[in-house]
DNA sequence: GTCTATATCCTGATAGAC
DNA sequence: GTCTATCAGGATATAGAC
């Protein structure tokens, strides 16, 4: 056991800093310092291996965002909007923040995942989202019942390309001069901008309040 | 040259499909029916034909956007913030909407682009977008002079990482309920929806005007 | 559980005839 | 310009000793 979570450590950092096809399982267990044959023995393929990534980290993710939802709903019926976005983004965010137990890279590989053509994966992650998928849909739609579900659905496709964006991080194709990319904007700060500007975009109406 | 740009449209086509790296020069030489020499004859590598790709399309588009940059300029001082976004979101989605010529497919390959960690691709893409990310930060930076330079770094940031997600396309992870994607919302639709939300995303106070 | 050795296949690239 | 044939290396996966 002690092995499979070393070698799902390593996997999920040198997954973030290549794509999944260029990472070879030579470059994992040479990283893991293990053998090749130890990462079928544990997980049976390659495939697999990256399953148990996704699936290790993004259960309690997705747990935790609908336990603020949860929270949320008992105490406001609809929930305001600015709660509503930060429940949803903040979670994602705070993760690639836990340094130490690598949940930074997990996030940026995440990221990439949302817009990457691997068909093995998409159909797994989206089971792993169903059900933060459904209860968000349910809860933006309450607090913004004036949007017709069309409208609404493409919003919400923006800010998840929003925030999709955000967590591919710092690495990424930086088009905006990146003179003001300093490391030191925290996550907190990070998510209080996001909010504001999904806030604008989701609501126009809304954006002066709060 | 017939060849050459032949091969140019399968391999953009199927590098949209796959990433990069699953894609491999026989099934590129096999969809074109063409020798797998001639991809080495006519670019060298596999790399220097993904630098042809993105630079038959990304200087076409980029200077459309300039050139419509220009045109707003002469026109207002500064330029009012939803044209500016327009301006800068509608070459892409418009390419995109241009199926005769596989502007659909280099759209959905640029948008992962933004987000995938190919250093090698990375450099030249930068360099093609470079004329583009001045211009339109001084733009922006002319039109919203109430934002400090960096939140207005951060906005732009957000919108770029918007607008990715839409041109990676309806062939991306769907998060969000799939049941209002319908093929027929179309190109313009789109770009007006997408402005309306990031000039509510930039400018929360601008975002009633207009 | 861990390791060595190996099977099988696919990759990008190139040499050289036509 | 196009083609065949081939090289050299790296990929995943597995069989079997310890």
């Amino acid at each position: 056991m002690d092995t499979r979570n070393h070698i799902l450590n390593v996997a999920e950092q040198l997954f973030s800093e290549q794509s999944l096809s260029r990472t070879s399982l030579r470059a994992i267990t040479a990283a893991a310092q293990v053998n090749l044959a130890a990462v079928h023995y544990h997980f049976g393929s390659k495939e697999a291996l990256v399953y148990a990534i996704f699936e290790r980290r993004l259960k309690p993710m997705n747990a935790e965002r609908l336990h603020r939802l949860d929270t949320l709903e008992v105490q406001y019926r609809p929930v305001p909007l600015a709660a509503l976005i930060r429940s949803f983004v903040a979670p994602p965010l705070e993760l690639s923040r836990d340094r130490a137990h690598g949940g930074e890279h997990f996030i940026r590989l995440l990221g990439r995942t949302y817009t990457e053509p691997t068909e093995f994966l998409q159909d797994h992650v989206r089971t792993l989202y169903e059900s933060v998928s459904d209860r968000y849909q349910a809860a933006f739609n309450a607090t913004l019942p004036e949007l017709d579900p069309r409208e609404l659905y493409w919003r919400l496709h923006f800010m998840v390309g929003t925030l999709a964006y955000c967590m591919s991080g710092p690495n990424t194709m930086r088009l905006i001069a990146s003179s003001h990319l300093t490391e030191d904007d925290n996550t907190p700060a990070l998510i209080e901008r996001l909010t504001r500007f999904l806030i604008g975009g989701l609501n126009p109406a809304a954006a002066l309040a709060d």
